[in-house]
DNA sequence: TGACTATATCAAAATATATTGATATAGTCT
DNA sequence: AGACTATATCAATATATTTTGATATAGTCA
């Protein structure tokens, strides 16, 4: 039996770090604020009003991502802008692809 | 603000699909197995003991794979071979793109 | 300063998920 | 049939995550 990744020891960091990238984006609200925010910054407020959230639930949702760095903010008088952090989510997108291997089409 | 997706009732099956795939994947033991599964068919014992699980829990995240079809099974006397079912990986790889843009290098 | 708006934080409750231990099922081989 | 191996299932427990409600912080503007 010749299998060639995940063995104990090996690439177990990229790994773990693949697995987190998923949680992160493995939520429902997460990915629709992901998803929302392809098409440019937004702030709080054009978030949670749009996606029909609480606003501190969007907050909570905001905080997971930009700690994990998939998102930058910044600030402008009272508002936060949010946008992707593309380089982080390059990253990620080839350590996943590392593991599954590729099944575009 | 213009904004292109996950208004409620806007993709929404879709999304919730993708987020469905995601989580199946954002688990170490069940990516460690889709992994080890790249290199082809793998009985149950070798997943177990390369992955070094229990072989109930082992069999418990099989099945979570299974039931969301991104494996497939084949009986042969004793042993069950699990493999990949790379048609539904893409699937879900080209909702998962739709969702994200494309993040790769 | 005071009223207001936007965002963040925190504790509590609700919910979901992973893991373990025990046991069942089902095929093989003598 | 009886012993054995491989896999699956189930209930109980442990752990993690999401959501809510209340409140804090910080900037704006009259």
């Amino acid at each position: 039996m010749k299998i060639s990744c995940c063995r104990k020891n090996e690439s177990t960091k990229e790994l773990a770090m693949t697995v987190d990238f998923l949680k992160v984006l493995a939520e429902e609200n997460r990915l629709k604020i992901m998803c929302t925010l392809r098409s440019g910054e937004k702030c709080v407020c054009d978030i949670w009003r749009f996606l029909d959230l609480p606003q501190n639930l969007a907050s909570h949702h905001l905080k997971i991502l930009k700690d994990f760095k998939l998102i930058d903010s910044r600030k402008d008088g009272l508002k936060v802008y949010y946008s992707i952090n593309s380089n982080e989510m390059s990253k990620y997108n080839s350590f996943l692809n590392h593991f599954l291997k590729s099944y575009e089409q």
